[in-house]
DNA sequence: CATTTCTGTAATGTTTTTTATTACAGTACA
DNA sequence: TGTACTGTAATAAAAAACATTACAGAAATG
């Protein structure tokens, strides 16, 4: 249930970041991640419907921060990039005749809230521009 | 790089919590779960190794728990389930020529372990024994 | 002491998830 | 009107997770 999708938005965010008032192009991107273009903008689609970055399109388009970095923050992005449970329940069903498989699903689930509230939060005190500054 | 293995690693030591002074087959086990009792005698061998279960071979054999279920922790259970980091980087070698692809894997993996330090941090406040008591 | 019922582990197969690729319509610039 | 982009869908390949089979070895039990 897990991948680089949050690794793969911030890098995208840290480069519009570095590059404010450039356009960057999906394969410029690609290539410094060097990934597929194509998942490129499929990230920056989450983002932009999330408001944090636009796009143009057409010849010498590409795309750019929607907003200040001070105002970005990463722990908003995780959720963008994750809005399920990243850490994610046995892939069964226990039984439900035992009374431990019963119930341990929803006490895992609430576990799991309150372990990723406390990451979260961790998260929501970085923002981009404090972030991008280590790449200085 | 997730998956359901600290939910049965979970499940497992809340049964061996309410049936201590037992011996639990992982036959018995992995059909609370309901998954193949291979899976769960690969979780014991982790949990044997950390010291947090032992186990009899033979007939009528089975594990327990090697501990008082008070000084179980889930973070302790976590970190053994997953010794590595649980927001994995992006599955490439970013552009070493790029300086936001030169150094972005650095700063993330420390990004990712305070966030984890922090979910950590709450795990280990809970207790097997307290996470038990959720079953009456 | 042979049989039964467990653990422990390796090897292999299947399924699911992730990542990559191909393809192409639509947009805007020159 | 050609070129260089975005946007998105469909498909394929690779990787990871999970299941299954198989069997050696250990201990109880008759």
């Amino acid at each position: 249930m897990n991948n680089g999708r949050f690794a793969i938005a911030t890098h995208i965010l840290v480069l519009l970041c570095k590059n404010e008032r450039e356009l960057l192009s999906s394969d410029y991107i690609a290539s410094s991640i060097n990934i597929n273009p194509v998942l490129v903008r499929k990230e920056i689609s989450v983002l932009k419907k999330a408001g944090v970055v636009s796009s143009k399109e057409g010849k010498n388009g590409g795309c750019y921060l929607a907003k200040k970095a001070s105002d970005i923050n990463l722990g908003f992005i995780f959720k963008l990039v994750f809005p399920k449970s990243i850490l994610s329940l046995a892939k069964n069903t226990p039984n439900p005749k035992c009374p431990v498989g019963k119930k341990i699903n929803g006490h895992l689930e609430n576990l799991y809230s309150e372990a990723e509230q406390a990451m979260l939060q961790k998260l929501s005190n970085i923002n981009l521009k404090d972030f991008c500054k280590k790449f200085d």
